[in-house]
DNA sequence: GGTTTGACCCTAA
DNA sequence: ATTAGGGCCAAAC
């Protein structure tokens, strides 16, 4: 179980129609300080992958991607299809976290 | 091995 | 309330 392993393993856990933070992902994966490992990880995540990665977003509740081969629209796109409230706002997206921020997981 | 880097987070001015 | 700075841990170079 490498450090990839768990981060794929705690992400694929937040439900359909919810969020998380990357500092939630990296407290489930035991590191609650490694939330820049969890974007480190989903960085170099295949693009047809099936994990969730789009529900990921940061404490705030914006969406961080600018330069990658994934563009934040796109991250948004997916949230909205699944039922997630995406604000387009200051040039970037930003979800309700109140409303959409999955809180079961921290049990 | 030591150094740099990053899809982050928190505290202080 | 907004802006700036430092700290963190783990993977790449």
């Amino acid at each position: 179980m490498n450090g990839y392993q768990k981060v794929y393993e705690a992400v694929k856990r937040i439900p359909k129609g919810n969020a998380a933070t990357y500092g939630q992902v990296a407290a489930l994966i035991g590191s609650p300080r490694a939330a820049r490992q969890v974007g480190f990880v989903l960085s170099k995540l295949p693009a047809d992958s099936k994990i969730p990665w789009h529900r990921v977003v940061n404490s705030r509740g914006m969406i961080s991607i600018e330069n990658l081969s994934v563009p934040k629209q796109e991250q948004a796109r997916r949230l909205q299809k699944e039922g997630i409230e995406v604000e387009f706002r200051n040039g970037n997206y930003w979800v309700d976290l109140d409303k959409y921020q999955w809180r079961a997981g921290i049990v």
